[in-house]
RNA sequence: GGGGAGAUUCCCGAGUGGCCAAAGGGAACAGACUGUAAAUCUGUCGCGGAAUGCUUCGCAGGUUCGAAUCCUGCUCUCCCCA
């Protein structure tokens, strides 16, 4: 079967399976490549943007870290940011109907995207379009027949609504048509390839069909997994607080890492760095078998992905920090700030508890109460045990205040 | 259009006149342990310079000494029938 295609064309697909779910139709990587070969014509990779959350992290590099793949083989990216579905709202992975947002939110969302993506992928290689351009002129005579050519029960199979159907919860009309929107996406444009995640499995194979029927050849989809988030359970996103930024400060994005489950190191290994499998799997096995420490093995994988979006100097000064702080027990180079006046203090003196909500390691004194109650707060070293206590404002000038394990803060009077 | 069910503190979810700042679980935070992983144990988890203090149980009124719980109206959601 594979022998079918020249052998170029077989490592090429190779390569860009790595990671990857699945690919549909089987060989639709290889067909589609090896067409590119002979018409010397680059496919065009699509992939959908909805402008609702513009910062990008690593469960997001996934997907562009495929098509930089792409783009390295001579193919062009097409980015459609979907200026006009983002007035639906994507339900895809949701269980609750998404806010409308508004067009200049929109707007502004999409221009901060189009620079992070600017990171990772090939600029001269990119194209970006907003869906606007041509959903924007539909009429409704034309968006029923649309419509037509899908059923409520295919939409319905969709697991996102599926579920939220079966438990009773909302569905506005307006969000089956969203499959619909992002279908004919990939008419306009001619997608030959549709890269996306799990939750888009629907939404592409949508395009394939309306493709095929407005005469088209269907492009082929190209699954990514989820990236799942540092708390080993959900996948990674901005609003569940379980990510890693591509534009982070070293030190943190280090020191995130550094705390993600053991058991997602190889995910991680896989989808987030450029390292060979068989290393990857070298590595993992001397962890597993206590050859050596899986702490190590783990800062290896922190130093890649730093080294990725900084640089290989930085990774490893990061390394350095992180071993100095974390393993050594000393304080951080660099923690922030923090400026303490008289409008804190009270006759001179500053409540300990006003501090940590001053530092913002407390919401209110309640909180910080708590804190000290059990014992997390240290300054310049020394357990505070005392709820009432209170403290001279000049007395702490340049003295450290942290908060449990990794709160840090250094006082200005 | 008709009938029924429901809206509780970040989430799920108990609570049907006082014992309710509201059970239980999850998340989160803190402490012990550790490789700042996982697992486990313990504690905290509306606000609060802490008080027999204040503000919460979809929204607005009302009954009552007293309401998350009863009544009226409103908003929203789900189910069944058409």
């Amino acid at each position: 079967m594979d022998t079918e295609f020249p052998q170029e064309v077989r490592i090429q697909a190779e390569q860009l399976r790595r990671g990857t779910l699945g690919v549909v139709p089987e060989h639709g990587l290889e067909e589609k490549l090896a067409r590119a070969r002979r018409t010397g014509k680059p496919l065009r990779i699509k992939l959908g943007l909805d402008p609702t959350a513009p910062d990008i992290h690593l469960g997001f590099a996934v997907v562009l870290r495929k098509l930089r793949q792409f783009q390295d083989l001579g193919h062009q990216v097409v980015i459609i940011i979907g200026d006009y579905t983002a007035l639906i709202g994507d339900p895809s992975g949701r269980s609750a109907t998404r806010p409308m947002l508004s067009p200049e939110a929109v707007q502004d969302n999409a221009r901060t995207y189009v620079d992070q993506l600017a990171r990772i992928l090939d600029r001269d290689r990119t194209e970006v379009r907003f869906n606007s351009e041509w959903l924007g002129k539909l009429d409704f005579a034309q968006v029923i027949q649309l419509a037509s050519r899908m059923t409520v029960a295919q939409v319905l199979q969709r697991e996102d609504f599926a579920d939220r159907y079966a438990r009773h919860q909302p569905i506005s009309l307006h969000e089956l048509l969203y499959p619909l929107a992002q279908a004919y996406d990939s008419v306009a444009i001619e997608a030959d390839i549709e890269m996306g995640g799990q939750d888009q499995t629907f939404n592409i194979l949508a395009g394939r069909d309306l493709q095929r029927e407005m005469g088209q050849e269907p492009q082929a989809a190209l699954f990514m997994p989820l990236l799942v988030g540092l708390d080993g359970v959900k996948k990674m996103s901005k609003s569940l607080g379980n990510y890693v930024g591509i534009a982070e400060p070293p030190d943190t994005m280090f020191a995130k890492l550094m705390s993600l489950p053991d058991a997602l190191m190889r995910d991680y290994f896989v989808l987030c760095t450029d390292l060979p499998v068989p290393e990857i799997d070298a590595l993992l096995q001397q962890a597993g078998s206590g050859a050596v420490n899986p702490r190590d093995v783990k800062r290896r994988l922190a130093r890649e992905i730093v080294a990725l979006y900084h640089s290989a100097a930085i990774a490893d000064r990061a390394d350095a920090e992180w071993m100095r702080v974390h393993s050594a027990g000393e304080l951080p180079s660099e923690m922030p700030e923090v400026l303490l006046t008289t409008e804190h203090a009270r006759e001179g003196n500053v409540w300990i508890c006003r501090l940590l909500v001053v530092a913002g390691m407390a919401r209110g004194t309640g909180e910080a109460r708590r804190l000290i109650e059990q014992g997390a707060v240290l300054l310049n070293g020394t357990r505070q045990t005392d709820v009432n206590v209170e403290f001279p404002l000049h007395a702490l000038n340049g003295t450290v205040l942290q908060v449990g394990p990794k709160r840090y803060a250094r006082l200005k009077t």
